[in-house]
DNA sequence: ATTCTCACA
DNA sequence: TGTGAGGA
């Protein structure tokens, strides 16, 4: 059943279809994409082209931005889920870990730098 | 008709 | 983020 893996992986989907399954404008797609949050394919004439991957995560991207988590976080989650990913056999994010990030959030919002890195643990605050 | 990049009255 | 220009 890898199959399907393979299919929902394929970049298929022009930006205006993008559109209407997300409800988000050609802008924000665009944008997600230079923060690296997806990196839909290019056809020869350098159209996008987004897999059903793609329209999941853009849909995720839209829940957390509207529980208040801003780009930065966001990139947070994602790198986590990698390191989890990379580690262990992959699993979601934990509570707790949902709680850390909520807070690493509220560091970053209050003002506070942290390294570009993607470590989560041993932040210390910039004077 | 669609999408792309770039730039900002 | 929106939006318009200028090109493909």
């Amino acid at each position: 059943m890898a199959e399907k893996e393979l299919q929902r992986s394929k970049s298929v989907l022009p930006i205006g279809t993008v559109m209407r399954l997300t409800d988000l404008t050609a802008r924000q797609i665009r944008y997600y994409e230079e923060q690296k949050l997806v990196i839909p394919k290019r056809t020869e004439g350098n159209r996008r082209l987004y897999s059903l991957n793609d329209i999941d995560k853009l849909l995720e991207i839209k829940d957390y931005l509207s529980d208040g988590i801003n780009m930065a976080g966001i990139k947070t989650i994602y790198a986590q889920q990698e390191k989890r990913a990379a580690e262990r056999k992959n699993e979601p994010l934990t509570d707790s870990d949902v709680r850390r990030i909520l807070h690493d959030e509220f560091l970053n919002i209050s003002g506070f730098e942290r390294n570009s890195g993607t470590s989560l643990h041993s932040q210390h605050p910039l004077q």
